[in-house]
DNA sequence: TGTTCCGTGTTTTTT
DNA sequence: ACACGGAACA
């Protein structure tokens, strides 16, 4: 047994019971900035100090970047045990670690262990083919509605049939037959989407016996972080590996669950005590983070949600500035300020730029942000994940490595196949993937045996052996990086699973935990699924396909071997090197600005291989595919020195600065409004998003700023704003009220900080009884508001819903009681007052 | 077959 | 205001 001094040192009596408790369930309800990463790595480190072996031991979070932060802490603590022994510690997100198991035992999950993992474009793509393949118009069904539909089944683990099974109405059953077809496009093209990696997992722990006892004795110690954010299948998964030893620890707090909207059930975490009998709970609620105002101001608002346990968080910290709220004219100006504040952060308080966020509720409000921070010359860094990865040419290059990994991928075969252009167009295309279909043999074996196709020129026919003949160099030329399955190009099919396949058949009750079933009943009633699946999956893992090499040996088209591989760049790097070559995607005699930027950001893309390939010396491609698929937002934020960090709120969580500004603090953008027509946008929906403002505001240790605008643009419009409730739902002894909004300047005059100066107005200055809808706000120009009666001389009577001030283009939106909602234009709509609405 | 232009929808939040 | 997809043109 180690030395404990050091794992337990610093720790609060709270946390050193969480950290010490070593057997059962533990619930760790550790309120905002409580020190809660730092009571799971101790944790990690206890449990391996007093015997417990490191591969026993599973910890998942958020993110990568979080887990790559706790295996880094986890590492510096486990100075006891060899690096190997500390490298055993299984440290994951839901996603990867699914990812990671499902490839191991892929043939027991009826899948092919070299399977793609489909980004959202591609999910996309794939929801208007399966749309266009069961004849539903994307009007009636549009793709998006499909996914949303899909990924909601899947989280409460049913697929297709069952969704069918429980959902009869018109529009459900248009919903199942493209679900049905979207699931029957992924297992031609080998491929999985987000949500089945959970949704696999869960069934395949519920269904197999084995597998399940198995990872059960892998895993005998669990932690999950971020537990108010888990979805019915990562219960499931939790619950399943949990079942044998019940050594689980689950940390989280309520008050920061905020992606309830894609599933997240606050349930799990409100009810782990039911769940999991017999349960250690642990409040850890001292702040370390914030200042005494800033959590003031933040308990303020979050008591306003009804639903959710007491929790009072206290602080030793000083009590801190104000909290500055500023409301600007618009939202151009908003951004100056925000700029303005930055700049004074840094100039006279000597914050570093890394050191301050600035905070929003949609990714659309950084663009203007990021006019003025450029014109302040404030260093800045997006964290917006699609960023570097939704560009052209990274998505080509990417769609290559997966078609090289899994030669059935046919999302990435449509866009790659004529990019750069080689002569075959969407007619040659349909005819090489129906050849395929046809023959059941793999998109590049087809193109290596284009000749045998009917229909295809003979110039599209040579492109396409050419195409297949270079992806089968690449794989040649690096065996050690395409994993065992991969090996004969393109051997890698959908194996099609018998009928009795499990997936999707089992009738299996969802446990009603609530309820305290007992485990063993649960147990009896997996087995008794389980032990068919296992005859079925031993079936499934013959392979038919005898790996004889798919490429056509006669008369090798010309191939362009003159591009030397680059001998510098090693593994992944290499291989990516070698591919963008060969297939010309990077091409040095263009020489215009944007092919430059193109060719830099792929040199970029080869150092993400590079950085890869150094921290996994035996990584194989799939396993990179994996890594750069399951990337999110904040796992790419550097640790730049010197810029500020510009995220959503969602992104933020997790993370702390000294100085966070949000931004765009106005009825409508936060709390966000979906639409006209939601009228009970209370409840659920609101206090999600009130618990997203207090997921923002707790971020910050030392400075918070808050800031809006009283008319923004979106859309082409301009829409008048009102200030957001929840700056009304702070105290006012925490705040300071800035109005910018009446400052006069000059129209274009160039030096606005100098000519502007803040007026703090009275500490009352929050206008508490001007925020209502009802009430005027300052910036409404207009003669009309929402709520206002109106008579249409066409149309008849009807009720304001929105108002777009823009000059001569004005345009309501009225409801009318006879012919529905109409935007006119108010200038020509000859609209008679009826009253003010109030 | 490839390129350009126009019209339309689109903005919540993400693994 | 912008990006994407379809249609028309080279």
């Amino acid at each position: 047994m180690a030395d404990t001094t050091d794992i337990l040192a610093d720790l609060t009596p709270e946390q050193i019971e969480a950290v010490t408790h070593v057997d059962g369930p533990l619930l760790v309800l550790a309120g905002a900035g409580s020190g809660k990463t730092r009571t799971i790595t101790r944790r990690v480190a206890y449990l391996a100090s007093v015997g417990i072996a490191p591969f026993n031991i599973l910890a998942v979070t958020f993110t990568n970047k979080a887990a790559g932060e706790m295996r880094q802490r986890i590492g510096e603590l486990l100075t006891f045990l060899s690096s190997r022994q500390r490298a055993g510690v299984t440290v994951a997100t839901f996603h990867s670690l699914c990812a990671r198991l499902l490839r191991e035992f892929a043939s027991f999950a009826g899948l092919d262990s070299n399977f793609s993992i489909m980004d959202s474009s591609d999910q996309t793509k794939t929801a208007k083919l399966a749309l266009e393949r069961s004849s539903i118009s994307a009007e009636l069904l549009p793709p998006a509605r499909l996914l949303s539909a899909i990924s909601k089944s899947k989280n409460r683990l049913q697929l297709a049939e069952q969704f069918a099974a429980h959902n009869t109405d018109f529009s459900s059953r248009n919903i199942a037959r493209a679900f049905a077809a979207y699931e029957q496009i992924m297992k031609e093209n080998n491929t999985v989407d987000f949500d089945d990696l959970l949704l696999r997992m869960a069934m395949l722990l519920r269904d197999n016996a084995d597998v399940r006892a198995q990872l059960q004795d892998r895993f005998q110690y669990i932690l999950i972080d971020e537990y108010q954010d888990t979805n019915h299948a990562q219960f499931i998964i939790c619950h399943m590996l949990a079942l044998k030893h019940h050594n689980i620890c689950a940390t989280g707090d309520p008050d920061q669950s905020i992606y309830g909207w894609r599933g997240a059930n606050l349930g799990n975490i409100l009810d782990f005590e039911q769940h999991f009998p017999n349960a250690k709970v642990v409040r850890l609620e001292q702040n370390y983070r914030s200042t005494k105002t800033i959590l003031k101001a933040a308990s303020a608002l979050i008591v306003n949600n009804i639903q959710r346990k007491n929790k009072s968080l206290w602080t030793d910290n000083e009590q801190g500035d104000r909290i500055k709220i500023i409301y600007a004219a618009d939202e151009r100006e908003e951004a100056r300020h925000v700029a303005r504040q930055l700049r004074e952060m840094f100039d006279q308080h000597k914050m570093r730029w890394d050191e301050m966020a600035v905070l929003y509720r949609i990714n659309s409000l950084s663009r203007v942000l990021e006019d003025s921070l450029m014109e302040a010359a404030i260093p800045y860094q997006i964290v917006r994940g699609t960023e570097f990865y939704a560009r052209k040419e990274i998505k080509d290059a990417l769609a290559y490595l997966r078609l090289l990994n899994n030669p059935s991928d046919r999302v990435s075969f449509e866009r790659i196949i004529n990019v750069p252009a080689r002569g075959i167009g969407p007619g040659s295309m349909d005819h090489i993937i129906s050849y395929s279909q046809e023959t059941g043999i793999n998109l590049v074996q087809a193109c290596a045996q284009a000749h045998q196709i009917e229909g295809l020129t003979k110039k599209a026919a040579s492109a396409a052996k050419v195409f297949a003949h270079h992806l089968e160099t690449c794989r040649s030329e690096f065996p050690h990086l395409l994993g065992r399955s991969a090996a004969p190009a393109g051997a890698a099919i959908w194996h099609e699973t018998p009928a009795s396949d499990s997936l999707g058949e089992t009738d299996w009750p969802v446990p009603d935990f609530a309820n305290d079933v007992h485990e063993d009943r649960l147990f009896a009633a997996h087995s008794r699924g389980a032990s068919d699946d296992a005859a079925v999956a031993g079936n499934i893992s013959a392979d038919e396909h005898g790996g004889s090499a798919g490429t056509d040996t006669e008369g090798p088209p010309e191939v362009d071997a003159s591009i030397p591989p680059n001998k510098s760049l090693r593994g992944m790097a290499a291989l990516l090197d070698r591919m963008l070559r060969i297939f010309k995607l990077i091409d040095h005699d263009k020489r215009d600005a944007e092919e430059v930027e193109r060719v830099n950001n792929l040199l970029e893309f080869i150092n993400v291989a590079a950085e890869f390939t150094t921290q996994n010396p035996t990584g194989t491609l799939s396993e990179y595919l994996e890594q750069v698929t399951l990337v999110s937002d904040v796992d790419k934020l550097k640790d730049e020195r010197g810029s500020v960090t510009l995220m959503t709120l969602h992104a933020a969580k997790g993370l702390e600065f000294p100085l966070v500004i949000m931004i765009g603090l106005e009825e409508g953008t936060l709390p966000m409004s979906r639409s006209f027509s939601k009228a009970n946008h209370d409840d659920a929906d609101m206090e999600e998003e009130r618990r997203l403002a207090f997921v923002g505001m707790t971020r910050a240790k030392k400075r918070l700023i808050l800031t809006g605008a009283l008319s923004r643009m979106t859309r082409g419009f301009t829409e008048s704003r009102t200030h957001s409730r929840f700056v009304c739902e702070l105290p006012k002894d925490c705040i300071e009220m800035f109005d910018a909004f009446r400052q006069v300047r000059p129209a274009g005059s160039p030096g606005y900080r100098d000519n502007v100066q803040y007026h703090p107005k009275r500490p009352r200055g929050l206008p508490m009884e001007n925020t209502s809808a009802s009430a005027t706000p300052p910036s409404s120009t207009g003669k009309f508001r929402r709520g206002m009666l109106v008579r249409h001389p066409l149309f008849g009577v009807g009720r304001v819903e929105d108002y777009f001030e823009n000059g001569d283009n004005s345009r309501a939106v009225i409801d009318f009681r006879k012919v529905g909602r109409k935007t006119l234009v108010v200038a020509f709509a000859r609209l008679e007052l009826l009253d003010g609405g109030s």
